[in-house]
DNA sequence: GATCGGATTTAGAGCCGTCTAACCCTAAAC
DNA sequence: GTTTAGGGTTAGACGGCTCTAAATCCGATC
């Protein structure tokens, strides 16, 4: 069996190889788990031990078949009790994410899949990402790009805002920037700040790179006269 | 903080004490958390220290306070797990105690609140049990006897059913032997296995007395002509 | 009131996940 | 090609929870 510690590392091992197609460092997984490098060496070990992990040492590791597996049923918990929250117990997205941390390794199989029949079998979170579907297969990558990319005059949908703080999804919701909602991009400044409209409010909003860049836009159907 | 495992000894001697005025044993809680003896010892001294039981070498524990709050907002989470996994993910009552067991002690005070608001702030669970209230005051013993108690030709309503094994709660559902339902009781042996006829069913059901002690009734209102 | 058996506690150990301190490797800069 | 800065690993320790083996206590029996 596996410990809700080691889940913890495997998820946090693919998430970050989402953003990169660099093995995964030491520091990186130690930062995004609030521990410290030797605590993750440590571990690395036990993981590679059990074949989760590919390690090359000194140059990070990269998840194994299983390991990346296991890190898409966590995911896949995660995604649905954040939809399953939302959905049935009133929550709002910006608080979701903290209770699906701790439920994510406690639920039964039977649980998941009573959850996701109850939603329907959703296919996205609230947040907009992408839930791994029952047989575990990675999903493909949602073709979304980061907002900061685009140009003044641009008009984009918001699929995903990959922000885990609620404050700033809180702040996002408010100022009308959700997956779903069209934006005009009003301004992008040097230094990657965005200004844009969004197509629910009637007030423009600003956001720094560091917010920026978790939000994921798509263009809409770019077939227009 | 409190880890799971301390949550887990405090809840069972909270449950023990249920069934008797005596202090509770090591050996007790050893059998009831499926552990030896020497590791309840250390435990209880843990939990003695932090001001949870009151112990005495050799003569057993008692919870203390605090300690008894503890129990009872485990207790809380639990049952209220159980009446929202049968309300609303169509769970069987047979099946949801164990699935409450794990995620008792993962629950924010706010899903505790949203789940018991989604119920409507219930008093029992599905197995009649009582849930202890938002104050974490101790319910009130529920007035309910044994089954085993009573005799031929006593009617009596079923008010808990005080079983965890899913088998033994589905034979139980089965042959009409749950929350609310009328028995008759037919004949108790001198071993104590009671026979009775279910208002629900047209048919017998004999219970060996190990699991006859678990069903707790409570005779219709005495003003009878 | 002494003895004996069963239960409890003490002693010592192991695994897990974590830490700090010290050492070592890698890769970038010169 | 050396050097060096920075990150990675090794070493050693600790707290939490568990175990087995050994010592100790309680209380029932005689």
């Amino acid at each position: 069996m596996l410990s809700d510690v080691m889940e913890d590392y495997l998820k946090a091992i693919y998430q970050l190889q989402q953003s990169t197609d660099d093995r995964i460092k030491t520091s990186a997984i130690a930062d995004e788990l609030d521990v410290t490098s030797p605590t993750v060496t440590s571990m690395l070990e036990k993981l590679e031990d059990r074949g989760f992990v590919d390690r090359k040492k000194y140059r990070g590791v990269t998840l194994t078949d299983e390991g990346e597996t296991v890190a898409l049923e966590v995911i896949r918990h995660h995604r649905l009790l954040e939809s399953y929250l939302t959905e049935h117990l009133d929550y709002d997205w910006s608080e979701v994410h903290e209770e699906a941390d701790r439920l994510e390794h406690h639920i039964s199989e039977d649980f998941e899949a009573r959850v996701a029949a109850a939603l329907g079998e959703p296919e996205v979170d609230p947040h907009g990402s992408p839930i791994p579907g029952a047989d575990l297969e990675p999903p493909q990558r949602p073709d979304g790009k980061s907002v900061t990319e685009f140009d003044e005059g641009d008009v984009v949908v918001v699929e995903e805002v990959a922000d885990r703080d609620p404050e700033i999804l809180s702040y996002l919701a408010e100022h009308g920037v959700e997956p779903g909602v069209e934006l005009e991009i009003l301004e992008v400044a040097p230094f990657g700040m965005v200004t844009a409209r969004s197509s629910g409010r009637d007030a423009e909003v600003s956001l720094p790179e560091s917010v920026a860049h978790h939000v994921r836009v798509a263009q809409p159907a770019e077939i227009e006269s």
